[in-house]
DNA sequence: AGAATAGTGTCTCTCAGACATTATTTT
DNA sequence: AAAATAATGTCTGAGAGACACTATTCT
């Protein structure tokens, strides 16, 4: 901003600007996505396809593109304090047919929830591997493949898998959600010693199995910030930011 | 967007959208950034205070915000086709007294310029160090502190530095830009193992020095994307992206 | 006792860091 | 020859992966 002639009038057309949520969380050992529909009514570009939940921010309501993010989140999912990072933005021209237009794209870690609760909120859980078919309204086939491959990549250097379950949770768990965002299978004593190592977990008693020897549960220490440890799980295939 | 009722009309007010642009580059061994100033014409928000280049989109212009900060770039640098990452974007009520506004920002990593060209286009280098402390317009310290964290995040496990230098450049020339921007001291002989196993550099002849052994020359191999390193320069202290 | 799951120990490989050593140029 | 800088070699330690092994619960 700042020093275009002209512009002190601030008179000139301004793009629209909207905020979308990517938000992931799995379900049966599978990582899914939550995916709004777009509407019929007339006028409307995409109708009825899918889409990331999202929509125009609203200068009265909204203080902030954050505050934004977390409404829209607590609309859809009712979660209120989800692991919530920035992932980017994507403005152009032509990426809505009604104007140039910016969006604000935001990527979530929520711990399984109840299945009637998005049913009832107009949004519905999709397993990533169909997400990733499905062509979304807008550009938001791009934004949502961006915040797959980011998730996937930070997984392999931090502790954000620990924000897609309910606490207390134990080892084994976590190792299961690490395997299912990176589809591959991973060795339990590295995973172990690396989780432990790191130091972003605290005991929380024990958890009973329906059979087999109880495991130790777990919570994290810092529910604002994902740990990162010295080096990815296969250091040959090293990850993006 | 995509689901708020009573927007259909797309008649609501809408937030200013901007661009800023970090640009760091290393010159005298030392990280500086390209600051401008605000002008100080009445009813312009934080008059002659520094500010980050950038301004607002301008839709009739820029066909997406990639190409705006790629224009604003050109303009007070002169530098086309430098490495160029989104850093994130701000947004909210408060920090344009205008109103409502978004800025994306992106950071760029351009070789050592002329001086002049900068000192004519009414921008200026400043050492990071100094701009630190200084008291930049709107939120924009916040920004370069965002940026500078970014940059120093991630030459820790980069091939990033090597698009501070004009090519062909040594290895020690690179090692100086890696130490001036970490702010310490590496060790030559694993920053050379770490270089040529990258595989991102390649041979381009000798460099001759003013005094001792010439050197190889390197240039990197694919412009277009940085090298990522199996781990970070010092375990101990992994580093955020 | 046996099945099932949780958790540990040991060995090897890779790579970062420390630091000594060799190589090639100019004066 | 001496100075200066480039480049390599050797040793050690940390941590990842493979995989065998032990521990604790239930039926």
């Amino acid at each position: 901003m700042h020093r275009e002639p002209g512009h002190d009038e601030l008179d000139f057309p301004r793009p629209l600007v909207c905020v979308d949520v990517i938000v992931f969380t799995v379900m049966q050992g599978v990582l899914h996505v939550l995916l709004a529909r777009r509407p019929s009514a007339p006028g409307e570009p995409f109708p009825g396809a899918p889409c990331l939940p999202g929509g125009f921010i609203d200068v009265a309501r909204d203080d902030s593109l954050l505050q934004c993010a977390l409404r829209k989140l607590h609309d859809k999912t009712g979660f209120s304090s989800p692991y919530l990072e920035q992932l980017g933005s994507w403005g152009n021209a032509a990426r809505d047919p009604r104007g140039w237009s910016a969006t604000h794209a935001y990527f979530a870690l929520v711990p399984p929830p109840d299945m009637p609760v998005a049913a009832a909120r107009d949004v519905e859980w999709v397993p990533v591997e169909r997400a990733a078919q499905m062509a979304l309204a807008f550009d938001h086939s791009e934004i949502f493949s961006a915040a797959l491959g980011r998730l996937r990549g930070k997984v392999e250097y931090t502790s954000l898998p620990a924000f897609l379950l309910n606490e207390p949770f134990t080892l084994p768990e976590l190792q299961h959600v690490y395997e299912a965002v990176l589809a591959r299978p991973l060795d339990k004593s590295a995973f172990r010693k690396r989780m432990l190592d790191a130091g972003f977990l605290e005991p929380a008693g024990q958890v009973a199995q329906t059979v087999g020897r109880p495991a130790t549960g777990y919570r994290v220490r810092e529910r604002e910030r994902a740990a990162i440890f010295p080096r990815t799980f296969r250091a040959s295939e090293a990850a993006a930011d």
